[in-house]
DNA sequence: AAAGCGCGCAACCGCCTCCCA
DNA sequence: ATGGGAGGCGGTTGCGCGCTT
């Protein structure tokens, strides 16, 4: 006797998620707001499960999402968190405004993982990859070590006592002290903490390099301070109005920010344009069960790419 | 030009946790 | 206290695309 599934799959469509069905589930949620997702999919006319609902809306739809590859600030931000939380995706993606888990653990597997195994650190532990065996013996001068596979040795991290505060819901506690000891079940003594100058602050820049151990003015102010000023300015970045679609659109397409492609660009306000006025249509002629246009696709990550905006706008 | 290969990412699967009756 | 429903979460899969041969 196994667990009851989610749903009925009989009859139920899975896959790629198409640009009808992509605009059926924003009308409703924006209409009726998150409810019982279970049963969205009937009552939005969606032949799909109320878990593919939920996935499709919080991995893709949902209008407050940043787009595009992860900065390298937040990539740095991403291998902290993971220092101290592990795999959980969905805690380090609360930290990380405008990203969602799914993203993140993309991320994690593809590149972030690469990039620690070849800097010679361990991307489970965080810590450094044990050296490859030495050659046996027998003819040691004869016999250089491997270059390219070496691993660099990293210098273990054994942080001293520091508080650090994280970008948590308001329900949650937002300090935590850690002390090498426990924390949320989390054993410190198996994962490495970050130094205190690696505490991160979230800024409106991406590029805002993190405190480093260099600058003398970092060192005379508390991590306590620190990481009230990061608070700060999460908060700050959610309290600000969001922008009108026309404020955005000066804002990001004068400024260049769909790159140097012009007829990318026509092409990318074209449907846009047809997105607002709602005269997006599939292309019933060549599929009638055509896959999500990548147009729509593209759209949604592009929008979303710098700040979000009232939702409601687009539609 | 075409086949093969590897990579990245959206989506799925199934277990876990929480909540409520 | 407990059992079931619903949502959340992390691991995995599979497809599409770009690069290489």
């Amino acid at each position: 006797m196994g667990r009851q599934p989610c749903c009925d799959k009989v009859g139920l469509k899975q896959g790629p998620w198409t640009a009808d069905e992509d605009k059926k589930l924003i009308n409703f949620i924006l209409t009726n707001g998150q409810c019982c997702w279970r049963a969205v999919p009937k009552l939005a006319g969606l032949l799909r499960c109320g878990k593919s609902c939920r996935l499709r809306w919080t991995n893709y739809l949902r209008p407050d999402l940043k787009r595009g590859l992860l900065s390298e600030y937040e990539e740095k931000m991403v291998i902290d968190l993971h220092a101290q939380l592990g795999n959980r995706w969905s805690k380090i993606a609360s930290n990380l405004p405008g990203r969602t888990d799914n993203e993140i653990k993309n991320h994690w597997n593809t590149h972030i993982k690469k990039k620690l195994k070849k800097m010679g650190i361990d991307p489970l532990t965080h810590k450094p990859l044990p050296l490859p065996t030495p050659p046996a013996p027998t003819d040691q001068q004869s016999s250089p070590q491997p270059v390219d596979e070496a691993p660099q040795m990293v210098e273990t991290v054994f942080p001293e006592p520091m508080i650090i505060e994280l970008a948590k819901d308001e329900h949650e506690v937002n300090k935590r002290i850690v002390e090498g000891s426990q924390v949320d079940e989390f054993c410190m003594d198996e994962i490495p903490l970050i130094e205190p100058h690696e505490i991160l602050l979230f800024t409106e820049s991406n590029n805002l390099p993190p405190l480093s151990s260099s600058s003398s003015s970092s060192s005379t102010s508390s991590n306590h301070d620190i990481s009230a000023c990061n608070q700060n300015v999460v908060h700050d970045e959610l309290d600000q109005p969001l922008p009108s679609i026309d404020q955005w659109c000066s804002n990001n397409f004068d400024a260049g920010f769909l790159g140097n492609d012009a007829a990318a660009d026509d092409e990318f306000l074209t449907n846009l344009n047809m997105l607002i006025n709602d005269e997006f249509e599939i292309d019933t002629t060549i599929e009638s069960d055509a896959t999500f246009a990548p147009d729509l696709t593209h759209y949604s990550k592009m929008l979303m790419n710098d700040d979000a905006w009232e939702f409601e706008q687009l539609l």
